[in-house]
RNA sequence: GGAGGGUUGGCCGAGUGGUUGAAGGCACCGGUCUUGAAAACCGGCAUACUGAGAGGUAUCUAGGGUUCGAAUCCCUAACCCUCCGCCA
C-alpha cells in the first residue's frame, strides 16, 4: 500500500506507475481516492469539533453537578443530546469512508523501481544472468518421478489414497536428501549472519488478511474448521506477521531471519495440481529469508538476497539463471522482484525455484510495521526470498546430479548432511 | 476441557464514573553544579489523525454496550497467571 500523501501530492506519478503496469482500469481509483479522502477529512474535522464540544460540555455538567446546580446541568444535557444525535449521523460516514479508501488503496499498485523493465506479462520478463554450465547429456534424462521411484524414494499412489493428489510420501535416501538440503540451507543462511527461526505454522485470520489479498486467501489458504486459524502458505506469513503493529528501535535494524516451515497451498486457480510429481503440490517445506531494514538499505539487501540463493544452488552444482520480473508481471505490493530459476537438463529449459522480492515500505505501511529513531517513527522496508523449497528443487537436483550409470552424485557441500556419502546408489 | 485472578505509557506501578493522556518510580535525553564523573536539583520524554498556528480528536489488550461523561460499570473475544483434568 502506498502513502496516501503521495496520491494527494503527486497523483500523476501514481497514474504513470499504473500505466507502466498495464492496469489502466485502475486509473480512476486515484481520483476516487482523492475525492473520498477530501470527504473523509471534512467529515472528521466536523466530528472532531462536535466531540470537542461534547467533551467540554460534559466537563461543565460535572462541575455543575458538584455545585448541586442540577437544573443548569439538565439544560446542558439536552444540548449534549443534540450533539450526540449529529455525531450519530456522521458515524456511518466516518466508518464507511476509510473502508472505501482502504479498498481502493489496497489495489493501487506500489511504485515500482525505475530499473524494472517494462512489459505486459511473464513473457516479457528479462533474463539477468546465467550461472554455471547448462549441460545437456547425450543420454535421456528421466522424469524426476521416475528417478525417485528407481530409488524407491517416492510413493504417490499411497499419498493419493491417504490425502489426494498434490501430496507425496518421500522415503529412504530421497527423503533424507530432502531433509539434508533443508538442514544445509539453514546452516548456509546462519553462516551468512541470519537468525534461524521456526515460526507458527498456523495463523489467525487477522494476520492472513493483513499479509495477503482476499483473492490470494481464497486460492491459497487452508482453514482449520471451527477455529480462527489458517495453515500458512509460506513462513513469510508468520514471519512478517510477527512485526504487525509494532515499533522497532532503529538500532535493532536490520532484522534478518531465515525461517523454516512446511507450507500449505490449495493452489486453486490458473494451474492447479496438474503436473505429475512434486513440482506443484499442496504441501512442501521451505527455507526462507526475510529482512526488515532501513529504507536506504533495501536495494543492497535485494541484491544480496538473490545472490545468496544463486550461491546456494551453485554449491549444489545446479546451473541457475536470474530472471527479472517486468512491470506488468510484478505483484502490486512489490517494488522489484527477481526469480531464481534452475536448469532442467531433461526439458532443456529453466524453471522457477525461488522468488526474491523487495516490497519497499508498502508491506510495512499496510501492516503498521514501524521503526523508531530520534526523529520519530517511519516505515522500514521489507524483503523476502526463497532459500530453497526442497520438493521442487529436488527436480533440479536429481536431473543435474544424476550420473550416466544411474547414481546420484552428492555435491561436497551436502555430503556431511548425507552421512558422508558421495553417491546415492540403488 | 473446568474454576478463579489478571492485562494501564520503553519498563514497574497508582488509579473503581467527572479538568486523568493518565500520579509516583525506573530507564532515557537536555541543563545547573563539578577539574571530570557520580550524587543532587531543574526541565523534557507515547502513538496516530487533523489544523498555518494556538489547538482539537482518538487510543489505558481488542470489539460492542450503559452514561451528559468510561482506564474505571456491563457483554464478548484474545492473551497471561494459579489450581484441577487430559495429553505428545
Amino acid at each position: 500500500m502506498i502513502d496516501i500523501r503521495l496520491i494527494r501530492s503527486n497523483p500523476e506519478l501514481v497514474k504513470e506507475n499504473i500505466r507502466k503496469k498495464f492496469q489502466d482500469e485502475k486509473l480512476p481509483l486515484v481520483d476516487e481516492v482523492i475525492a473520498l479522502d477530501k470527504q473523509l477529512r471534512e467529515c472528521k474535522t466536523k466530528a472532531d469539533t462536535l466531540r470537542g464540544q461534547r467533551n467540554s460540555l460534559s466537563k461543565e455538567i460535572g462541575n455543575l453537578m458538584m455545585q448541586k446546580k442540577i437544573e443548569e446541568a439538565e439544560t446542558i444535557k439536552t444540548q449534549v443530546a443534540e450533539i450526540a444525535q449529529q455525531l450519530e449521523d456522521l458515524k456511518e460516514l466516518e466508518l464507511d469512508l476509510p473502508e472505501q479508501i482502504r479498498q481502493r488503496m489496497m489495489v493501487i499498485p506500489n511504485i515500482i523501481d525505475e530499473t524494472v523493465p517494462l512489459g505486459k506479462d511473464d513473457s516479457e520478463n528479462v533474463e539477468v544472468e546465467r550461472y554455471g554450465e547448462m549441460i545437456v547429456p547425450d543420454y535421456e534424462v528421466p522424469y524426476h518421478i521416475d528417478i525417485m521411484e528407481s530409488f524407491q524414494g517416492i510413493d504417490l499412489d499411497s499419498a493419493r489414497k491417504t490425502s489426494g493428489s498434490g501430496f507425496y510420501y518421500l522415503t529412504g535416501d530421497i527423503a533424507r536428501l530432502h531433509s539434508a538440503i533443508l538442514t544445509y540451507a539453514r546452516d548456509f543462511m546462519i553462516d551468512k549472519g541470519f537468525t534461524y527461526c521456526i515460526p507458527p505454522f498456523m495463523i489467525r485470520s487477522g494476520v492472513v488478511t493483513g499479509v495477503m489479498s482476499f483473492a490470494e486467501m481464497e486460492n491459497m489458504m487452508y482453514k482449520i474448521e471451527g477455529e480462527d486459524l489458517y495453515l500458512i502458505g509460506t513462513s513469510e506469513h508468520s514471519m512478517i506477521g510477527k512485526f504487525i503493529d509494532s515499533i522497532t528501535p532503529e538500532e535493532d535494524l536490520p532484522i534478518a531471519y531465515t525461517s523454516y516451515s512446511p507450507c500449505f497451498r490449495k493452489e486453486v486457480g490458473a494451474h492447479g495440481i496438474e503436473e505429475r510429481g512434486v513440482y506443484r503440490v499442496h504441501q512442501f517445506e521451505k527455507q526462507e529469508m526475510i529482512v526488515v531494514c532501513h529504507p536506504d538499505d533495501s536495494k543492497a539487501w535485494f541484491e544480496k538476497f538473490y545472490q545468496y540463493t544463486v550461491e546456494f544452488f551453485r554449491s549444489l552444482l545446479i546451473p541457475v539463471r536470474t530472471l527479472e520480473c517486468c512491470s506488468g508481471d510484478l505483484a502490486d505490493l512489490k517494488v522489484k522482484s527477481v526469480d531464481v530459476e534452475a536448469w532442467s537438463p531433461r526439458q532443456q529449459k529453466f524453471f522457477e525455484v525461488g522468488s526474491c522480492s523487495n516490497l519497499g515500505d508498502a508491506q510495512a505501511r499496510r501492516l503498521a510495521i514501524r521503526a523508531r529513531n530520534e526523529n520519530g517513527t517511519y516505515f522500514p522496508h521489507t524483503l523476502n526470498n526463497t532459500v530453497v523449497a526442497p520438493p521442487r528443487m529436488l527436480i533440479a537436483f536429481l536431473e543435474n546430479n544424476l550420473t550416466e550409470d544411474g547414481k546420484i552424485r552428492i555435491p561436497e557441500s551436502l555430503q556431511m548432511y548425507m552421512g558422508g556419502k558421495e553417491f546415492i546408489e540403488k
